[in-house]
RNA sequence: GCGGGGGUAGCUCAGUUGGUUAGAGCACCAGAUUGUGGCUCUGGGGGUCGCGGGUUCAAGUCCCGUUCCUCGCCCCA
C-alpha cells in the first residue's frame, strides 16, 4: 500500500474509470441540449457568504461541512458545495434577467467535509439542470422529463423511482409546519432523540426519520396536502398531469421534504436500492425564494442535481474502446518512415499508437494489449515497393496496401477515432 | 460528529496455538521466437505486512494509539 495517499475522500479518476465519468457527462449533456439547455459553468469557490445565505446558516451543509478558508486579500472563500447557488449568483451578478427563462445545464466537483462512505466523497461530481425565471409548473415538468431522460439514455431509469412531492407556498407551509409543530409536541417523549432536535430546529425533516418510532407516528402525521392553499394545490396537480403526460411516471410520496431553506412547490427525487445508504441519484426541487435571498429581484427557479459517481455505479461498464492503429516499424529507415504516415493519418483523424522502440514482436504485443484494431507494419521490403502492410486484429489478415491508398483503406474500414 | 467491520505484492487473497529467509493466482518484465500479437513453456523483478509505540528470547499474528477504506446514523447527489 502506497504511503504517499490522496487527501481523505478524494480519489483519481483513471482512464477507464474517467470514460464512464464522461460517458455519464456527455450523454447528460446531450439531453439536456435536445430540450433547449445550454452548457455553462461558474467558479468552482465563491464568497462564503453566497452559500451562507441562499442554504441558511443553520443547514448542516453551512454549520459543519464547508470547505472554507480566508485567502490572502482576507476573503472568506468557500469550495461550492452544491451548484444551484453559484448559477443563481452567476444569473444576479451577470444581468440575465433578460433571458428568463434562462435555462442552464452544468457539471463540476463539488466539495463537503463528510465523513466518506461508498457513494459519498468530500470531493465528489455533479451534474446540473436550472431554469430560472419561469413560475409555471410546465417548467417543472420539463426539468424533470430531462432528468427521466438522461436516466433512460444511460440505460438506469427501470433501476429508479421518481418520488414526488410539494412543499406548497410559502403561506402553506407555515400553516403546515405548525400543524406539524403541534402533532409532534404531544408525542415528545416518544421522539427519538434526533428528531426531537429536528422538532426545533427542522420539523419537516421528521417526516423521513429512519427510526422504527419515529415511522410510526409519522405514519398519523397531518398531510402536507390538508394544508396547501388553493393556488398550491393547483401547481402540484398541474405538474403531476404534466409528467403524466410526458409519460414520466412517478408515485407521489408525502413524506419527502427537502434540508435547504430555499425549496418551495416541488420537491422531487431518483432513488435507487442498489446503492445501499446513499439511494438519492438525482435530486432537486422549486426555490423561488432563492435568487431574493442573495439579493437579486423575486425570480423564481428550479432545477436539480445529480451525483456523477453514483450514476456511474448504476451504469453499465462503458463505452467502446476508440478504434486505434498501431503503425510498427521494422528497420532504421522505417522509423522516419513511420512518423510521417502517422502524422498524415492523425491529421485525418484516425487515432495511431507509434510504440517508442523495441523489436516487431514486442510493438505487436503492446498494439494487441491496446486493444488496436489494426497494425500497419513498414519495414525494408516495403520500403522499397512503396506500401505497407496492413494486418487486421480481429481476423490475423495481413494485406498488402499503397501507401498512397492506406488512408481510404483504414477509413473504409471505419477505423476512424 | 457517533457506532460496527477491515487494511499482507499493481489486483484478488492465503498465512495454523506468536517461531528461522512472508506465499499463491492474476498482472508486469525477459527469454524460447532479433519481420508478427493472442495460446503455451521457462525464468525474473516487485513487500518498511497502512503508520507509530508496547509486550516478548521471538510479532504479519497479541495490546494501545493513529490513519485510510468500508457498513450504518446524522446529513445529502
Amino acid at each position: 500500500m502506497a504511503q504517499l495517499q490522496p487527501v481523505r475522500g478524494t480519489h483519481d479518476i483513471l482512464p477507464d474509470d474517467y470514460a464512464r465519468f464522461r460517458h455519464v457527462v456527455d450523454t447528460a449533456r446531450q439531453a439536456a441540449l435536445v430540450f433547449g439547455y445550454r452548457e455553462m459553468a461558474t467558479p468552482i469557490f465563491e464568497f462564503t457568504d453566497v452559500f451562507a445565505r441562499s442554504m441558511g446558516e443553520t443547514s448542516d451543509v453551512v454549520s459543519k461541512e464547508m470547505y472554507s478558508f480566508t485567502d490572502k486579500g482576507g476573503e472568506s472563500l468557500t469550495l461550492r458545495p452544491e451548484y444551484t447557488a453559484g448559477i443563481c449568483r452567476a444569473f444576479i451578478s451577470n444581468g440575465l434577467q433578460q433571458h428568463v427563462p434562462f435555462k442552464a445545464f452544468g457539471w463540476g466537483p463539488m466539495f463537503r467535509f463528510e465523513r466518506p462512505q461508498k457513494g459519498r466523497q468530500r470531493q465528489f461530481h455533479q451534474i446540473d439542470v436550472e431554469v430560472i425565471g419561469a413560475a409555471e409548473p410546465q417548467a417543472d415538468v420539463e426539468v424533470i422529463s430531462v432528468a427521466a431522460e438522461i436516466l433512460r439514455r444511460l440505460g438506469i431509469l427501470d433501476k429508479c423511482v421518481l418520488e414526488l412531492n410539494t412543499l406548497g407556498d410559502p403561506e402553506s407551509r407555515v400553516g403546515y409546519r405548525d400543524a406539524l409543530v403541534r402533532y409532534f409536541s404531544s408525542y415528545v417523549d416518544k421522539l427519538s432523540d434526533d428528531s426531537r432536535k429536528r422538532l426545533e430546529k427542522n420539523p419537516l425533516r421528521i417526516l423521513d426519520s429512519k427510526d422504527e418510532g419515529d415511522r410510526a407516528l409519522v405514519a398519523h402525521a397531518p398531510l402536507i396536502h390538508d394544508y396547501l392553499t388553493p393556488a398550491a394545490s393547483d401547481f402540484f396537480k398541474a405538474l403531476q398531469d404534466g409528467l403524466g403526460a410526458s409519460g414520466v411516471p412517478f408515485t407521489v410520496s408525502p413524506r419527502l421534504v427537502r434540508g435547504l431553506d430555499y425549496y418551495t412547490h416541488t420537491a422531487f427525487e431518483f432513488t435507487t436500492d442498489m446503492l445501499g445508504a446513499q439511494g438519492t441519484v438525482l435530486a432537486g426541487g422549486r426555490y423561488d425564494g432563492l435568487i431574493e435571498q442573495l439579493g437579486g429581484k423575486p425570480t423564481p427557479g428550479i432545477g436539480w442535481a445529480g451525483g456523477i459517481e453514483r450514476l456511474v455505479m448504476l451504469s453499465d461498464p462503458q463505452p467502446a474502446a476508440p478504434r486505434i492503429v498501431a503503425i510498427i516499424p521494422i528497420g532504421a529507415a522505417a522509423e522516419a518512415a513511420a512518423v510521417t504516415l502517422a502524422g498524415d493519418l492523425r491529421r485525418a483523424d484516425i487515432a495511431v499508437e507509434l510504440g517508442y522502440g523495441g523489436n516487431a514482436g514486442k510493438r505487436f504485443k503492446r498494439a494487441d494489449r491496446l486493444g488496436c484494431a489494426a497494425a500497419v507494419v513498414i519495414g525494408d521490403d516495403e520500403l522499397a515497393k512503396g506500401v505497407v502492410k496492413l494486418k487486421d486484429f480481429k481476423s490475423g489478415t495481413e494485406i498488402e496496401v499503397a501507401r498512397g491508398d492506406l488512408l481510404a483503406h483504414l477509413k473504409q474500414d471505419q477505423l476512424k477515432a
